[in-house]
DNA sequence: GATAGAAGTTAGGCATGCCGAACTCCGAGA
DNA sequence: TCTCGGAGTTCGGCATGCCTAACTTCTATC
C-alpha cells in the first residue's frame, strides 16, 4: 500500500515563504509563515530549525528566513505542480477560476512526476495558470513577469492585466463578471481620493477593438490586480526568451544549458 | 492553507478490509489485513478498536472483522474514487493499464467529491476499471459481476474475461502483449497436470470473429483471470439494470428508491 | 480434557506536527 | 544606557500511527 508520505507539512512551509517572499527580497518572518500556514509561532520555529538542519532554508535565531538554492528548488518545483494542477482542473475537468484553489492545494502533493508531466502535455505546455501565475519550468526557472499593483499606474495610461489574485473566491467571479481577466487591457480613468473607488475602463482579452466598459473598482479589487506595461506575448516565446517584455528569472536552472 | 486531514489510514484500512472480503462473506482476520497494507499485527489491533469505536468495523476481541453499514459505505466511497481515478489516468491522461495502480492509490486520499463528479461527467459515467473492476454507484452500490476464477472454468467452454487482477504490472504488461484483455472471449483448450500450464484459445475483444491465437499461462497468469459466462452488456445496462447476467449488489444505496 | 503453537492484544516507545505557556532576545524610545 | 514590549524560542504535552516485545486467548490435536 503507498504511504503518504507526510512531506505535506515540508512542502507547505517551503512554499508558504517562497511566496511571502517572491515580490521583495527580505527575508520572512516567523509570524507571517505562521499567518499565512494558521499554524502558531512556536510551530513555526520548530520547523524553521528542522529546515536549515536539512539545508533548505537559512536561518538566524531571532533573526527571518530565506530559502537556500535547494529549498527554492523545492519550492519551485510545488509551485509548478499548484499551477499545472489549478490550469489543468479548469481546461481539463470544466472548474472555473474560482473553484480551482483549494483542490490543488491538496493535489499538489499527491500527484506523481509521471502525471504532472501528462498534465503538461496534454495542456501543451502552459507558461501560466488560470489567475496569470506564471508556471515555473520544468527545470525549475520561474519567468516572473514585469508587473505591478494596479494601484500604482498611471491615470490614463494602458496597461495590461498580468495577475489575479487568487484568495477570494467571490471577488474572482465578479471579475469573471465584468470582465475582468488576465490580458484584458485596462486605463485607470479616475481615482477617488482617500481610499476611495477606481474606475477602470476594460477591454476584455479577445474583444473587438474599441469594445471598452467602465467598471467601478474598490480597494480590494484593486489591490487583487497586477498589470504589466506590454502585453504578454502568445505561445512561442519573444525574441527575449519570455512571454513578457522585461522578466525576472527565479531559481537555479536544474539542467546545465547548452549555448553559454 | 489546506489541511492534508490525515483520514488516510483509515481510508485505508477500510478499503482493504473490504477488499479482503468481497469474495468470501467470512469476517477478515488481523494477520491478513497487516500483510495486505504492509504493517504489524498490532498497528491493526489498534486501529481495529478505534474503528470498531467509531462504528465502522463489527469486532470482537479475538476474533474477525467484518465492516458495518456506515463502514461498508465508506470503502464503497474509497473503491469508487480509486477505480475512476484509474479509470480517468488511463483514458484522459494516457497511463496504460500497468501504471495507474500506484498513483491512483496515492490519488484517491486526496481528489474531492467536485472533481470525482467531474471525472466521472467526463468519463460518461464508467461502470468498470481498466481491469475490469467494477466501479460503485454515486449511491454507494457496487454491482458485482458474477465471475469465476479461469481456474475453475470447463475445458472446451467459451467463457468471457471480466476482470484482471492488478497487482503486477509485468503480467499486465504480458497479457496486453498476448491480446488478453477485458472482454476477450477464451476457451481452454488444456491443462497440464500439477500446477502445470494452461493452453488458452484468445480472441481478443474486437476482433473479427474467428480471429484467435493460442497462449500458454503459468499458474500467476491464470490465477489473475476472473471469467464470466456471459459477455459484458455494453452501455446501457440490460434489462435486469446490470451490465452483468447474474450481479450480485453489495452496499446498502444511500438515496431512497423512488420505487418500492 | 490438556496443551502447544498460532493468532491477537497490550504495553511501552519513537517520530511527526501541532499547541499554549514560559522564557529569551533585540531594538526602539526614554 | 536602560528598559520594556513584541517577536522568536523552548518546554512539556497531546494526538496519530507505527514498531517490538511480552502477554493473553483460542483452537487443533493428542
Amino acid at each position: 500500500m503507498a504511504k503518504p508520505e507526510n512531506r505535506t507539512a515540508v512542502e507547505d512551509y517551503l512554499k508558504v515563504i517562497f511566496s511571502l517572499g517572491e515580490w521583495q527580497e527580505e527575508t520572512v518572518s516567523n509570524a507571517a509563515v505562521a499567518a499565512r500556514l494558521g499554524v502558531s509561532t512556536s510551530s513555526v520555529s520548530e520547523m524553521a530549525r528542522k529546515l536549515a538542519d536539512s539545508g533548505l532554508v537559512a536561518h538566524k535565531r531571532y533573526g527571518g528566513m530565506r530559502l537556500t538554492d535547494e529549498g527554492l528548488e523545492q519550492a519551485l518545483r510545488m509551485v509548478r505542480r499548484h499551477r499545472l494542477v489549478e490550469t489543468f482542473l479548469v481546461r481539463s475537468l470544466g472548474y472555473s477560476w474560482d473553484e480551482v484553489h483549494d483542490d490543488a492545494e491538496v493535489l499538489e502533493h499527491a500527484v506523481s512526476t509521471l502525471m504532472v508531466d501528462r498534465m503538461d502535455d496534454q495542456l501543451g505546455r502552459p507558461w501560466r495558470d488560470p489567475h496569470g501565475d506564471p508556471i515555473p519550468t520544468p527545470d525549475g526557472v520561474l519567468h516572473q513577469p514585469a508587473a505591478e499593483p494596479l494601484a500604482a499606474s498611471t491615470a490614463g495610461e494602458r496597461r495590461f492585466v498580468a495577475r489575479i489574485d487568487d484568495d477570494d473566491p467571490a471577488l474572482l467571479r465578479w471579475f469573471a463578471d465584468t470582465g475582468i481577466a488576465v490580458d484584458a487591457e485596462v486605463v485607470v480613468r479616475e481615482r477617488k481620493p482617500f481610499g476611495g473607488a477606481t474606475r477602470l475602463e476594460v477591454t476584455p482579452p479577445g474583444a473587438a477593438a474599441g469594445v471598452t466598459h467602465e467598471v467601478e473598482l474598490g480597494a480590494q479589487a484593486v489591490a487583487a490586480l497586477l498589470v504589466s506595461l506590454e502585453p504578454a506575448s502568445p505561445d512561442p516565446l519573444n525574441d527575449k526568451g519570455c512571454h513578457y517584455v522585461g522578466c525576472r528569472h527565479i531559481g537555479v536552472p536544474r539542467v546545465s544549458e547548452k549555448n553559454r
